[in-house]
DNA sequence: TAATTTAAAATTGTCGACAATTGAACATTT
DNA sequence: AAATGTTCAATTGTCGACAATTTTAAATTA
C-alpha cells in the first residue's frame, strides 16, 4: 500500500484533461461550439458523463456555458485581465512553493526532475500538446502538494492564461525557464525560486 | 425587451444558491456528508440535477468531492490559507470595482443602494441567511459587472472564506462596513472605496 | 426579393432504472 | 478476543429514453 494515496482519476477527470489539453494546444478554437455527443462517441461513454466534464470545465472557466445552448471555448482574456491573472497566479504559486518546500523530500526532487526531463524532450520535439501538459503538471505539482483547496483556484486562473498558449514560439525558452525553477528548488534557494517563477509566469 | 439581458437562472444554479446559502449560514456543518437523494426530494427534481449542483459546488470549493463517496462540506481554511485568500480577494475586488466604476450609471447606484437597504434590514432582524446572501450579492454585483470571467474565480475564493461566516457576532458592524463602501462608490471616491473594501474583507 | 411564419432537425435538459461501489453489521477463523 | 471474511443495505455512477429548447431549412406572405 502506498504511503500517500494517489488521487483517483474519475472518468470525468479524464475527459476534462483531454478536452483541456486540446483547447490549450489550440485544437479547439475560440468560440467554437462543442457538442456533447461528439465527445461521448469519442470516449465511448454516455452524454451524461460528458455533460459532467463540460460543467466542470465551465466552472473552471476554460469553457463558457449557456443554458440550453451548450458550451463553447472561452475567449482569451484581454491585456488588463491577463495582468491581473498573472499577479494572482504568481502570488498563489509563490505561496504554495514556499509552503511545500518545508515538507519537500528527496522523492519530490526525483519527481520534479522527471517532469523537467519530459518537458525537455517535448520541447525538443516541438510537441505542443506534450509541452503544455507537462508545463501544467509541473506547476500543479507544487500547488497540489500544499492543498487540493488551492488547486482548483490555481487551475481556473492558469487555464485562462493558457488558452492562447498555442501561440508559443520559442520552445526551448520554455524549458530553460522551468530548468531555472527546478534548479532553485533543488538548491532550496527560495529567493531564486521566486525570481524564476516570476520570469516564467507572463 | 430589456437592454441588458438578465442571466438565466438554471435549476442547477438555484440548487447551488440554496445549498451555498445553507452552508454559509451554518445550517450544514463542516465535514457533514450530504446526500443526493435528500436534496432531490427537497427540490422535487431528479438526483441528476442535484449531482450537477454538487459538482459545481465542489469545483467552487465549498464542497469536497470523493469518487464513489459523494460530497461533504469543506473545512474552514487555516489562518495561513485565509490570509492568502484575503489578499487575493482584495486584489480581485479592487481591480473589479476600479473598472466597473468607469461604466457606472445611476441605475447601478439605485441597485446598490437597494442591496444596502436589504442588508440593513437583515442585520436589524439578525437574519443570518439573509445577511450572508445580501453580503455576497453586493460584492458579486461589482465583480459581475466587469466580467462573468472573474465571477467564478472570485466566488471560489470568497465562499471558502465565508464557510465560517456563521460565527459573525456584531451584525450592525457588517452593515456599517458596507455602508462605507457604498457611500464611497456613490461619491465616486476610489481611494475611499479601496480603504473600505480592505476593512470589510478580513 | 426580403421579411416573416412554419416545419424539421439537431441539441440540450431531465428522468427513472439499473450497475458498481462503499460502509456497516454480522459471521467465521485463528 | 482480534483479525479476517461475508452479506446486505445505502449510496453513487452510468446509461438510454424522452421532453423541452434552440437552430436550421423550407414555405409563405407582403
Amino acid at each position: 500500500m502506498p504511503l500517500v494515496e494517489e488521487p483517483i482519476l474519475t472518468m470525468r477527470d479524464q475527459i476534462c484533461d483531454a478536452i483541456r489539453g486540446e483547447i490549450i494546444a489550440g485544437k479547439l478554437t475560440q468560440n467554437q461550439p462543442i457538442r456533447e455527443q461528439t465527445f461521448a462517441s469519442r470516449f465511448g461513454v454516455s452524454r451524461n458523463s460528458v455533460r459532467d466534464a463540460f460543467l466542470q470545465l465551465s466552472q473552471e472557466g476554460i469553457l463558457v456555458y449557456s443554458p440550453n445552448r451548450g458550451v463553447r471555448v472561452s475567449s482569451v482574456p484581454n491585456k488588463q485581465d491577463s495582468d491581473l491573472f498573472r499577479r494572482l497566479r504568481i502570488e498563489l504559486e509563490i505561496h504554495c512553493i514556499e509552503r511545500s518546500l518545508k515538507h519537500w523530500v528527496d522523492e519530490d526532487d526525483r519527481k520534479i526532475k522527471q517532469l523537467l526531463e519530459t518537458l525537455k524532450l517535448a520541447c525538443k520535439q516541438k510537441d505542443l500538446k506534450k509541452i503544455t501538459e507537462t508545463d501544467l503538471a509541473m506547476h500543479r505539482f507544487w500547488v497540489r502538494k500544499v492543498s487540493v483547496e488551492f488547486e482548483s483556484i490555481w487551475l481556473s486562473i492558469t487555464v485562462r492564461m493558457m488558452i492562447a498558449y498555442s501561440k508559443l514560439e520559442d520552445y526551448m525558452q520554455c524549458f530553460k525557464e522551468h530548468e531555472a525553477i527546478v534548479g532553485a528548488i533543488i538548491r532550496r534557494d527560495l529567493l531564486a525560486v521566486k525570481k524564476a517563477i516570476k520570469q516564467n509566469i507572463k
